[in-house]
DNA sequence: CGGTTCATTGAGCAGACTCAAGACGAGTGG
DNA sequence: CCACTCGTCTTGAGTCTGCTCAATGAACCG
């Protein structure tokens, strides 16, 4: 991958709200309760949809916790083609492909407005020495990024393009419950583009899909607004495969 | 993912080796000079070809430092099709994904006669809070295997049968290089189906794109053992896209 | 030496891509 | 309020890459 070292612009944006410490209610890292020792002075950040969180190449110097809104993270190929690496929603942490190499290797931007707990990455590093409950945390934490790229590698590497996007909307409805919204009602904060880099495909593939997929009653899309009519038909459709 | 809690057999091969501590050299996690305090306790295995490592489904005990050999991991999917999720070689570490829930969701196995050193999860947490070097490179591999696999998403969405086979050469030289053997020189470990299924395509397009950069002079490939001919050549491949 | 796994190569098919045209919706300015 | 524009989405027609099926060849091992 070419690495586009790219400063940051004067994102200076002046941080609003107030810093977050431990005992404040961090409820992306769900770190509250450590110990005196282990506390994190985290900044509040607000963007506006289309800012760029972290640009490729930039230097290592946070995490980000994301307090509401959506972002993608992409990246582009020595073939120039982009290629969406991910999203994260309210709750789950972006930006942890920086800590390989010290800077970061994909650019994250907000799909809406947005605001995020800035955690500087020495401070959480030392956080984690001294806090054996954020410690397990925070490698649980990367092991799950771990876990779910190795689940989208099986996603890209064995299936067709009706799994890909059915795969796709049912792992969107897992994380939308898990931060307390309906599994099934959702409103896509990315378009069809970003849907089909995303799941290998093209935006006219994904588009397709959808529209057979209501045709079959399995969902209802309609424009921005999906609704999952037929989970478990979904998930058949994930296990058809050409099992000898 | 469908995980099938299987238990691990009687694979109790009794430890050769003595165990190897952190003076010891443990090339792999490269832990040597780590103070008193951060001590490990790591014990070797030997494995045969076609040994398993961890099963799917088995409890997170250990994460493993490669001595000598080689390993792939793979996971079916509900489609019922099996996914090999990556290679791992001397002085790499298998087995991460286990840390996210507390068990390994792909299976590893050994693809040639190798050596492995345990290393026992909870004795690395614990020696990771008391030695910052130690903690900043677990991390570091920790961010590496999440960054490695963020390139394999690029390659799998966004690259023909080509390029893919291409970058899976150059990502193999470049390891290769990395311990200590020539970069365009290599036994291939693994076979055209393992590469297939790990680039996202099938074992005959395997065979037929080598076939073609044997005919162009790219490489050299004869069975298990390839030369990369034309290192500059596979990277201009991979620069090829629809750039507009 | 026969069996098995692995690799190569060909022929035909189809799923997904490319190219292209039009519809829809939101936002802007006259 | 309407016309206009831009970004997004939908749908169609034709093409092609890579898959499937199949047969043969090479390498390895008991």
């Amino acid at each position: 991958m070419r690495i586009i070292p790219t400063i940051a612009p004067g994102k200076q944006a002046p941080p609003l709200s107030q810093p977050c410490s431990l005992e404040d209610f961090c409820q992306a890292l769900d770190l509250c309760g450590g110990h005196e020792a282990g506390r994190l002075a985290c900044v509040r950040q607000r963007l506006t949809r289309g800012d760029t969180l972290v640009h490729v190449g930039e230097r290592l110097s946070a995490v980000y916790a994301i307090r509401s809104g959506a972002f993608k993270a992409d990246a582009v190929g020595d073939n120039g083609n982009l290629q969406v690496m991910g999203f994260y929603f309210r709750g789950e942490i972006a930006c942890l492909d920086g800590i390989a190499h010290g800077h970061y290797c994909s650019r994250v931007t907000a799909l809406e407005d947005s605001e995020v707990c800035i955690i500087p990455y020495s401070q959480l590093e030392r956080a984690c020495r001294l806090n054996s409950q954020l410690q397990r945390r925070f490698l649980r934490i990367m092991g799950g990024e771990i876990t779910m790229q190795q689940n989208m590698l099986l996603v890209l590497g064995s299936m067709d393009a009706e799994q890909r996007i059915a795969a796709f909307l049912l792992d969107l409805g897992a994380r939308s419950l898990a931060r307390g919204h309906s599994f099934s009602d959702m409103h896509l904060a990315m378009t069809r583009e970003d849907i089909g880099s995303y799941v290998g495909s093209t935006l006219e593939t994904v588009s397709r899909v959808f529209s057979r997929f209501n045709e079959r009653g399995l969902i209802n899309a309609r424009g921005k607004h999906i609704c999952l009519l037929d989970i478990p038909g979904l998930q058949r459709l994930l296990g058809q495969g050409d099992r000898v």
